[in-house]
DNA sequence: GTGCTGAATATTTCGCGAAAAATTCACTAT
DNA sequence: ATAGTGAATTTTTCGCGAAATATTCAGCAC
């Protein structure tokens, strides 16, 4: 029953600086080598400093890859934000848009990147990191439903649970989220994801108003 | 350029008992031991042949495994089949049983029969048997089709094409019948999936006539 | 006490020969 | 020719010591 409500051990306040100056030298270095190649020692290395001082800050590799993954999963909905940065459309427009755009990124990262979403992969297999996939998953689930509540205010949508549209719309679309799945959905020259569209307009019909 | 038509080599008639008889066997072994841990030696002393001769009805041990799947797929299409046999019920009621009874039957299976449910997805894993997957997930949007149909004639669902949302229902439902995503998305005492219903009612409603 | 070091220890991975298993093939029987 | 055998051959897996890596800890500087 004692203090240690942080995730990380280590400086209360001054070593923040540090902390984020080993996150970002290991995701560089996950990035370019992975998550298995990149030991301890290279990450010491690359921050000029021991590899005993990495765990005042992180209690293992694997908090370290973890730290990396929810870094990286609030990158993607920064990028998945800026599509609705711009007020135009409507809210089925820019829910559909919401969905195309995460899932063309998350494409786009598997051939770009494909060492963090393998990284992202790995972490979120076990029980500690499935907590960060369910953080990212429920931000996909808010950010839906808060177009959904505007959707409704318009009188697009008939009415309903935003909250629990979002989930749905999230559970509907959730293999088009899954790496491994998409691997073998995406089809055609331009590797767009198979049905997708489809899948997305059914979804907005079952919620339009028929006014 | 020569013959070879047949999947598997071997006797052109008179050998499909023996066929048959190593289908069986195996699957019996893969269900009990799994596929890593059965040998051919085991089958062969299971079926009292040589090991040898178990070449002449499949080309290997992955075409056995890929048989096996193959009948298992074609049972559990039998029995997603048996809620469909009773006439009753509207085209949207029979639709979720379908879906609702197929998951369920995946859960049941993933608990009662996880060697076989590993031996698909291994199976299903590389290209040689992607195609057997595919096969079952057509039969799916088949089934699904043909309710759809039902649905548009009854005057239920508005005009659409009965493929086009027999494949868009299983596309919108795919995570749930991938049983590595399906060990997360069970939940609660009873293990049923979440959101499922609100999936299935969206898509429902998506697909409604609204006379 | 705080921030850090680097050697000491614990764990995991790796290389490689041995064993097991998959696959082939020359051969027998009908 | 067809069905089948079982030993020979190729491929994969396994066990285990060595090396690499992760993690801990006693201690140093401030």
């Amino acid at each position: 029953m004692s203090a240690e409500v942080r995730e990380s051990n280590g400086p209360a306040e001054g070593g923040e600086r540090t902390r984020l100056e080993i996150l970002e030298a290991s995701m560089q270095l996950f990035q370019h080598f992975g998550f298995g190649k990149t030991t301890m020692a290279d990450i010491a290395r690359e921050t000029a400093m021991s590899p005993g001082n990495l765990y005042r800050y992180y209690r293992n590799k694997q908090a370290i890859g973890r730290a990396v993954v929810e870094r990286y999963f609030r990158m993607s909905e920064s990028q998945m934000a800026t599509g609705l940065m711009l007020p135009g459309g409507s809210p089925a427009e820019r829910i559909r848009e919401l969905i195309r755009n995460g899932v063309g990124h998350l494409m786009t990262e598997m051939d770009h990147n494909p060492r963090l979403v393998e990284l992202a992969d790995f972490i979120c297999a076990d029980p500690e990191g499935v907590q960060s996939l369910q953080q990212h998953i429920e931000w996909k689930e808010r950010a839906i439903a808060r177009e959904v509540e505007r959707g409704i205010d318009a009188g697009d949508f008939r009415p309903c649970d935003p909250d629990e549209v979002g989930r749905t719309l999230v559970a509907a679309t959730r293999a088009y989220w899954m790496p491994m799945a998409l691997v073998h959905i995406r089809c055609g020259e331009d590797g767009r994801p198979a049905m997708l569209d489809q899948v997305i307009d059914l979804l907005l019909e079952g919620l339009a108003a028929h006014r």
